[in-house]
DNA sequence: ACTTCAATGTGAACGGCGCTCACTTTACAG
DNA sequence: CTGTAAAGTGAGCGCCGTTCACATTGAAGT
């Protein structure tokens, strides 16, 4: 993002052989071929050529299709978690401490699902390949894995830990609660984003949300 | 022409020049390989050389790849819902038609995760493609892809209709159940078959699944 | 029994793909 | 001014999905 401030000519000079940022702009033109033809549908060579590059200049910033894809990955992560922060900070401040947690956690799930809808290419980047079945064993072990969501996770958590403080969900709640809330919110925006649930307009769509997200407050509610 | 001396039967006649069956030879042949390589990884060819068959015979079957993917996806779906017929039924009877509806609701959990654990080949299939994003406007019209979880889903409907009759849960959270209890299931087996969760042995899969379905009866339950 | 025909499988071919490699161009450090 | 490493090029490999003219087969009609 920091290309153009420093010459005028800068971009002319790049343009004449050298791109100046072709990872960057790798990443971004991939997002939009992802958004229009779909991940499986994205090419490398249709990236380079949008860039009037030749489709090998690309592997001198990525080592493969899947690299790329994964750095579009890695980005679109951090992106969610900038979204999941954007979203808690927005939430009105509140006396009540229980209160305030449960409008933080819904902020959540309604950033989630805004994102995954807003946003279907970068959402499909992050869960949308997966290699899953036998197919990763060459992969890092499950901890990169892991690792690929703990932004956004452990915002989920520190909320969660919210809950608890103010004592809207008890102790061993607290950690089902993890998983739970996870898979429902993820549950909800993959079904939407794969249309498998009615997607009706954006303030349905916030309302469905926070249903969801209510009902999994009240699963975890002390009585 | 040469094939046996004994008894050249219908299937090995058929060997000689027609395969017989080739369209569901190949929906078998392409879950293995998908359960090898993932659907992305997935080879009309290689199908059709696993078959000892030109690449262009499938098309005497199947209009294009996707079109076999989505046959494959169907017949996945229908196995998914005689699972869940399968452990609906395998629910041992009980006086309390309450206890009955919430054992039966987990038992449908059970089945999802463990169908989608078991066969990822087959969960990819329904799941896995689904051609998000802006290039679906060819496709039929949603109805077709609600339809295409219908039979699943009705089962799942039948079952929190028990739990509504049991007076488990209320009639407003009836509605609500729907999509609540599909997408902390679907959220679970899927991160669960992404490998986004700690997948640990069948056991603590299962103690897991019965976590978040108990959660979900109790997000419901009425006071 | 012979013909006809629709169904099914073949092989070659087209363009697009991911990826590699030898080469060229550029920017910059010494 | 020059050498060197980074960055881009273009040809080409093998695989892919798909098509098309053609070959083979089983069965139905006469």
């Amino acid at each position: 993002m920091k290309i153009s401030e420093t010459a005028p000519n800068a971009d002319e000079r790049r343009a004449s052989y050298h791109h100046g940022d072709l990872a960057a702009a790798l990443k971004t033109v991939a997002v939009e071929l992802i958004a229009q033809r779909g991940v499986e549908g994205f090419s490398l060579r249709e990236a380079a050529v949008a860039l009037k590059v030749s489709p090998s200049a690309a592997y001198r910033h990525f080592a493969s299709k899947a690299d790329l894809l994964a750095a579009v990955s890695e980005d679109a992560l951090a992106e969610l978690a900038e979204c999941f922060r954007c979203a808690m900070d927005a939430v009105a401040t509140t006396k009540n401490p229980g209160r305030l947690a449960v409008a933080r956690f819904q902020a959540l799930g309604r950033a989630y699902v805004r994102f995954a809808l807003d946003h279907p290419a970068r959402f499909q980047a992050i869960f949308g390949l997966s290699s899953t079945c036998e197919a990763r064993q060459a992969n890092t072990d499950s901890s990169a894995t892991e690792h690929a969501h703990a932004a956004p996770y452990l915002i989920l958590c520190s909320v969660l830990d919210d809950l608890r403080v103010a004592k809207v969900i008890g102790k061993s709640g607290r950690t089902e609660a993890e998983v739970t809330a996870w898979s429902a919110i993820h549950g909800l925006a993959s079904l939407m984003v794969a249309g498998m649930l009615p997607t009706p307009s954006t303030e349905e769509v916030e309302a469905l949300t926070d249903q969801v997200t209510g009902r999994v407050v009240r699963a975890f509610t002390l009585k």
